[in-house]
DNA sequence: CACCCGCGTAAAAATGTCGTAAAGTTCATT
DNA sequence: AATGAACTTTACGACATTTTTACGCGGGTG
C-alpha cells in the first residue's frame, strides 16, 4: 500500500490515479494528523510539503522515525535548500511539480527496488536443498559438485517445483533451439543427477519422468 | 572513492570539484572502457549517458552486474523514458544538467545512506584477510604483496563472498570490456593468487574454479 | 504373442576446460 | 641504457564434461 499525502485533492486524485496505472493500492491523507496512523502499514510515502497542519519537514522526520519505508518527497518548490534539507531528513527522493507520471513511477520502482530486493531463494526436495543465488547444491548438508549442464536441468526443474517441464522446455534452456530434439542429452544429464542426488537412483523419487512429456521435481 | 564517467573533461573537473568539496575522494573515467576496471573499488558512480566508445545504458547494466554501488545518472536528456529506462536498469537516481551542485551532492548522501552506512570492510577467508579500504591482503597475519591484476581479482572475489563471479564479469571488470574473451588472462592471474595465497596451490582450497563459467572464493 | 516406443543405463569418442610453465613484451625507474 | 617487475601470449598435458552410440527393459498395442 502506497501512502499519498497531500492537502490538495486534484493531486492527490492525479497521484491515486498514477499510482493505481501503475499497479499499487493506494491509501490518501490530507494532512500531517491523518498521515501518521497511515504510515506503519504502508510501503512508500510520496509526501507533500506543503501541509495546512504541519510543516512538512517535521512529519518526514516523524515518519523517518516510525518506519524504514521510501519517502518520495513531491513538491512545487524547486530551490535546491528545500532539496538538500528533504535529502538530508530521510527522503529517498524529491520529485518538482509539475512531474511526469511515469518517471514517479519509475522513481518509485526504484526506491522500493532498493528497500525490498530479497527475490533469491533457495528450493528444498528432500533432503537436497538448490540455493539459485550461490548456485549451490547441498544433499543432506553435503556439497554437491555439479557439472553446467546438470545444474541447469535442476535450475530449470527448481524454477517450477513439482509442475512438468517439457523435454522441449528444457532442451531450448539448456542445449539450445537448436537441440530441441536431442532428448538423449536429457536422459544422459538426468541419470548423472539422479546418481548424485537420489538416494537409490534407479528408483527416483526426487526427479521423476512424465513419459512422452517431460520432468518434474517433486518437493 | 566516488567514479565519475563523463567524456567532456569541463564536466569532470566541475563534479569533481563538488565531490571533493563535499570530502569525497574522486576517480574518472572519460569512456566505458577506462570506466569498468575502476568500478570494482568505487562506492558510488556518476554517470553521463552520452559516452563516445559505448550506450551509456549498456554500460549501466554492466555496472549492476559487477557492482551494487549506487548509481547516479548525470546527464542533459530530459526526456522522460529516458529516465525511466535508466532507473529501471538500476540506476539510483537521474538528475538533469545543469544541476545544482549542493542538491547533487545531497542526492549521494541519500543513495549512500540507503546502501547501509558499511558494507563489509574487510572478508575473510581461511587465514586470508582482503581488506579492501586500505588495499591490504594478510596471509596468516603477514602482509602480502600483490599485482594489480592479482588484486583486482581478489577483490572482485572478496565482493560475492561464496558466489560465482563468471569469466566475463572479472575481464570486463579487471581487463576491460575488449577483453571479455580472453580467459587465459584469468588463469595466470588465478594461478599467481593461488601461489600467494593457497597453503597447497595445487590443491584450491580458497580460490575454487566452476568449470565453465568462473571463480569462486570460499569463506 | 511379437512388436514398437520411450526410458534408463553404460561406455566409448569427441570436445572443452583447466593448470602450468615458460618465453616474449611493455613499462616505469634508475 | 639497463634493470626488473608486471603483464601478455603461447603451448601442452591432464583431466572433466559433453556428445554420441548401443543395448536391454517393460508396458501398451495390434
Amino acid at each position: 500500500m502506497i501512502l499519498i499525502v497531500d492537502d490538495e485533492p486534484h493531486v492527490r486524485r492525479l497521484l491515486a490515479a498514477i499510482l493505481s496505472r501503475g499497479g499499487y493500492d493506494v491509501a490518501e491523507a490530507c494532512d500531517a494528523r491523518s498521515a501518521m496512523p497511515l504510515v506503519a502499514r504502508a510501503e512508500a510515502v510520496l509526501l507533500d510539503l506543503g501541509l495546512p497542519d504541519r510543516d512538512g519537514m517535521e512529519l518526514l522526520s516523524d515518519i523517518r522515525r516510525v518506519s524504514a519505508a521510501p519517502v518520495l518527497v513531491v513538491s512545487a518548490r524547486e530551490a535546491a535548500a528545500e532539496k538538500v534539507a528533504a535529502l538530508d531528513l530521510g527522503a529517498d527522493d524529491y520529485v518538482t511539480k509539475p512531474f511526469d507520471g511515469d518517471e514517479l513511477l519509475a522513481r518509485l520502482r526504484a526506491a522500493l527496488r532498493r528497500r525490498g530486493a530479497e527475490p533469491a531463494r533457495a528450493v528444498t526436495a528432500g533432503d537436497v536443498v538448490i540455493d539459485t543465488e550461490r548456485r549451490s547444491v547441498t544433499k543432506a548438508g553435503a556439497e554437491v559438485h555439479l557439472t553446467r549442464k546438470e545444474y541447469g536441468l535442476l535450475a530449470m526443474l527448481a524454477a517450477h517445483p513439482g509442475r512438468i517441464v517439457t523435454h522441449a522446455q528444457l532442451l531450448t534452456v539448456i542445449w539450445g533451439p537448436a537441440h530441441v530434439a536431442d532428448i538423449a542429452y536429457l536422459r544422459v544429464a538426468a541419470r548423472a543427477l539422479r546418481v548424485k542426488l537420489e538416494d537409490d537412483p534407479a528408483r527416483p523419487v526426487l526427479i521423476r519422468n512424465e513419459p512422452g512429456i517431460g520432468y518434474r521435481l517433486v518437493v
